[in-house]
DNA sequence: CTGTTAGCGCCTTCAC
DNA sequence: GTGAAGGCGCTAACAG
């Protein structure tokens, strides 16, 4: 690998000056500049970037932890971001935590010793260790979709609005038994506030089994069966991919059709939603990362300031039924 | 951020010893390790990696660059690979580069400015400057899945052998009408060599309206729709998680069903296969990232010995349809 | 406009 | 066992 002191004796000149074109200072006279750039290309140089974060004491990278890798929101999330920093000439480094507090730590020890200049994270669950560990450190930190630590600055989804909306939906068709299907995380999501909301506007009784948490690793097909044996609820909204992949398995082991038997609504919409066209919470996933992006950098230079944005979901209406 | 001089006074030592110490150095006396180790916690320390990396000339990372983040095979992949690599204190630096050969080379140079140790990718198609790239650094790359470049070294699924297995089972349901539909990709994949292979094994003839290569980005239900009305196929092996989806969504709004119209094998075993129980090529990915880092690795200490690994897929069979 | 000096945080080498 | 010197590749600050 070529460095800049080869650069400048191929050149003729000082490495400053090389440094100087590579970083386009306007003081260089053009026909120095042509023959940096000549002997750059001849060389096939490119300036190494761990020297230069180690001088200048950033590293235009933004670390990105992710609980989830297969649920493809967050792909599709880490994705657009990606772009969008790449053209601010940032880059985002992704790291799969599967929902492990331990492994979240790890990532974070990694970050800091890696020099990213801001941390974003969908943090697993409520963690003081983390917490000391973000709190003893001064690199910006910002959670993403899940709200779990109050005093640091977070851009989410508004999940009880989200739940309103496709509860109300099912209401209007005239549903009044409605399962609400959450993953079993440490930590309360706002999805069952919008859910009762819903249910209060029309009137609805509010009953414990409506409200259902699987665990999230593992098949829940049988604990569904026999929950919908039991209660017969005629619709249900599954959150998360897992459990609506699962809830499909389960109501087709049962010959059940949607809607005609059990009306159902995805939260997040995705390929599977689409296949079999129901109705789904849908997230602008541009809009988002724009606002990520647009606070991230508005953090670094304000990192006094806090924010807690929520972004509102939307609903995809969907009506027809696929049957296989 | 404290330094390791800041731990040296802290402990009363020279820096050099607390570079023994986070260095696991044999030669500290034990009494000075616990004075440095007890101000590296109360300062929470954590070694610059930038600054090693360039002394060292190595930063212990690899990169990964994804041609299709939102195929979930290369998520999983990433994922495990991921896990695997930081067993041995290697990080994994993920980028996704949407069958963007541009973006490939942006993330090429990024890598090289980054000083990753190996560069991991997907080629999305051949390009003549990526290759002068790689062939100018000295750092190690490997092509994973895709082989395209003759002269880099390779780990791939064996395609033509995933093909055929596939083939030979619609054959041997008696299906003579078979459709492979792959995405239009710039380079050969082998499929169709095996789906040939196996019509010649059982005697039926190849017709060239058997194999559909179809756009990457975009619907094509329009396209598969007719497709299937003019030439009345009777199995269909859709390659790609793109394809397989809107093959289902054709197939569901012309109410055909799977298998008693049509019958599919997925080329890529997901959750959709799953839901809808039909037959799929499955790769194990646990085995397949376990090659990865085996090869990496030696590929590291003897980068002269050049390999082409080739990792077969297995047939997954399920038999039930289900009707939604 | 260009070159020189000094130092980012760490580690290798060689003294003591 | 421990410390001092020097340098990895780059750039800010100051000379000229």
């Amino acid at each position: 690998m070529s460095t800049c002191i080869d650069v400048a004796k191929r050149a003729g000149v000082s490495r400053q000056t090389v440094s100087r074109v590579i970083n386009n200072s306007p003081n260089v006279a053009e026909e120095t500049r042509n023959r940096v750039l000549k002997a750059i290309e001849e060389l096939s140089y490119r300036p190494n970037m761990l020297a230069r974060s180690l001088k200048s004491a950033k590293s235009c990278s933004v670390g990105f932890v992710i609980c989830d890798p297969l649920n493809p929101f967050y792909i599709k999330i880490a994705n657009s971001l990606q772009n969008r920093l790449n053209e601010y000439n940032y880059r985002l480094v992704v790291l799969f935590a599967n929902e492990d507090v331990r492994e979240e730590g790890n990532f974070f020890n990694y970050m800091y010793e890696q020099q990213v200049d801001i941390v974003l994270f969908t943090p697993s669950e409520y963690s003081n260790q983390i917490e000391r560990l973000i709190q003893r450190h001064q690199t910006p930190v910002i959670q993403l979709f899940r709200k779990i630590y109050p005093t640091i600055n977070s851009i989410k989804v508004d999940d009880t609005y989200g739940t309103y909306l496709a509860t109300k939906e099912l209401l209007k068709s005239g549903h009044k038994d409605i399962l609400l299907i959450e993953p079993a995380l440490p930590f309360e999501t706002g999805r069952l506030e919008g859910f009762r909301q819903a249910l209060e506007e029309f009137g609805v009784p509010y009953r414990p089994w409506m409200f259902l948490t699987l665990p999230t690793n593992g098949q829940n097909e049988a604990t569904l069966s026999a929950y919908f044996s039991e209660h017969k609820p005629t619709a249900a909204i599954p959150v998360s991919k897992s459990i609506e992949m699962q809830l499909l398995n389960m109501l087709g082991e049962n010959a059940t059709q949607i809607p005609n038997d059990v009306s159902v609504i995805f939260y997040d919409d995705n390929e599977v939603a689409n296949l079999i066209k129901v109705t789904a919470i849908d997230h602008d996933i541009e809009y988002i990362t724009a606002l990520i992006v647009e606070k991230l950098f508005s953090n670094l230079e304000h990192p006094e300031r806090s924010f807690h944005s929520v972004v509102k979901p939307k609903l995809l209406h969907r009506s027809s039924v696929l049957k296989l």
